[in-house]
DNA sequence: TATGAATGAGGGTTCATTCAT
DNA sequence: AATGAATGAACCCTCATTCAT
């Protein structure tokens, strides 16, 4: 069954289907046949497009991280006008509100390090998006004037993310859970770790 | 020539050859075939003790949730002397630092939700954990008097077991990346988190 | 469709077909598929009895080389009273017709060199039968007293060898050529060589 | 912004990326897709060209038959004013010196039969080869005016090719055997064939 | 003339599992 | 209680080839 269709439309429908299966599955349970399946080609046809399946998953993470970076990148910028804290705020409360409205791509770019033989980390949007993040902290804490503590902006910049993703990630991976309900605690957490920071 | 055995003997070996393999190899590369052959049987014997490969797992993710509780009732009592918020400071420790002595453990008890289909989470070890990092949570409150702050102890247990479980697994997923040093960010994070209640 | 049978009877059956198909299609277009279907198994079956295709091959390698040094062996020791020429006569009628009739053994045994990485050459019956001939030749050479020329007993066991060779594979290799009346030609060939050497 | 090329060239060009390949990565390893590669076109543009890839190796095959009845028309030719024996030991030489420098067309031409199917023997240039050797012989056998013995001149060529053959190919197939100084048993080897004969 | 898109067949191998004994 | 025999489903991936454009 041949069809007439854009390499990049083919291309965007096998990247769609992975990355849902490799929410839904985990990468490893995920095989060429299951996306072949999904898209109604065969498998032989994604090797046109990708290398091989780890070809898809970098693909599917750069992706991923992009959209992540963009988010915070608006929420940084939107709040441009407003004091540092604020700012810091909304790019935590951006943080946890990409990861739960797409859960797929947060999964695969933060819960498993599938990069682990790349290594190309450092000039990802993962990375970027962490450097963001750092250089926000870093206002923050200019703005602050944390005189005595002499903690390094980084150790900061890691609780931070830390803490993000520990809510971002229990809140994907069990949704049943009872979390009370879910927007306000968000807001208490971000608010907690603000608040802890400044002591 | 096998002298006989108990049932239940067989079946220890079963789960502790799994344990191992599953602690030295990963969760994913655990198979059947080599369970048997650490064990010195068939694959097929496995069959009579137990259902399938899923039923042995759940085995070992019970087991993991007990040694997860065991230790943070461990870190509770041990301190009983102690403030309450000590003992939620060290009750803190214990969970991050389990993680990173069990990280295989850790993996599959929060990292991936196995139990998706078996729902028993209300009488197992891990829901036990929680709820003993609630009593200590509740006792801290009635420490600090928080007056005028209603928020519920259930919300603060949430945000305290979110920042825990974000800093354990971003270092047990990401161990390449530069967290400086590791005990001192340990320290800090729990410090931030219980200052973020304190306010 | 389960069937009963003795273990070595089944790996026979599977020894018996991919060395027909192996003569047949050669070593690299025989598949693991292929050689279940003809024995009426799954491939699966084949790597109870097997651990790969190397393995079935290696086997199949020792086998024929067995057989090989036998009929040599049987040979030799035929026309133990005879002259040490009549002997080597003998040999060589018998090293080709082995080809001959065991097309498919020798065609696998010395018509590739399939053992590339196991060189475990030295102790195999290939060698062995090598040293048999080379032992005729010995005792060949002792009885016509080559004074002059003191050509190594290695290099007219070589010779010897490569001629033997040449005629059997091509024999096998090219059946339809017209080689006239195929027994007169072994017999003047073999001829041949030992009057070479007599020279 | 290819510019226009004569299909015979292109055609030249599919020969000769296959030929390197097959000289550079053996016989097995030649994909349509990598010969495409080479020479920077679509798998698909082959087609245009060669009906199938067999087609491709056949071409190659005669070309290796060009080669291999040209080496021995040198040897030949260039002995014109030597005695006839010398001239059959020349060929002699030639052949097997063809066989150790082009052991891949050797391969294809002699060690396969890759034309079983084909049938046009007759007219390609390996049998042009073996007419060229029997003339030789005719000649050789008129000059030692063998009265005697009435072999056919047929059976001596096939005596003298195969065991040409017999050593060629094993010197190809197992390079690492210890065949003791290579050049001195090519000569001893054919001085053997040619003494025999002339008994 | 040349290609991009697509495929069907097949490659070796591993897996959890079953069933008769 | 334990096994040996066997399987079906799946794994990633490569191949020669075709067809519409």
């Amino acid at each position: 069954m041949r069809r007439k269709k854009e390499p990049t439309e083919i291309k965007k429908e096998i990247i769609d289907a992975a990355r849902q299966l490799f929410l839904e599955e985990g990468y490893q349970h995920v095989s060429m046949r299951k996306i072949a399946t999904k898209i109604g080609y065969t498998p032989t046809t994604i090797y046109i497009y990708f290398k091989n399946k780890e070809e898809i998953l970098l693909h599917l993470l750069e992706e991923g991280y992009g959209l992540f970076y963009h988010e915070l990148k608006i929420a940084y910028d939107h709040a441009f006008d407003q004091s540092h804290e604020i700012r810091l705020f909304n790019m935590c409360e951006a943080y946890i509100y990409f990861g739960l409205k797409q859960p797929d791509y947060y999964n695969i770019a933060f819960m498993n390090n599938l990069e682990k033989n790349t290594s190309k980390i450092e000039n990802s949007d993962r990375y970027n998006a962490f450097l963001l993040l750092n250089t926000v902290v870093k206002e923050f804490i200019q703005e602050n004037a944390f005189s005595e503590m002499a903690q390094s902006d980084m150790d900061i910049s890691h609780t931070i993310w830390a803490s993000l993703h520990g809510l971002t990630s229990l809140l994907i991976t069990f949704p049943q859970f009872d979390w009370g309900e879910q927007n306000r605690l968000i807001q208490f957490h971000i608010r907690t770790i603000i608040q802890g920071l400044k002591n």
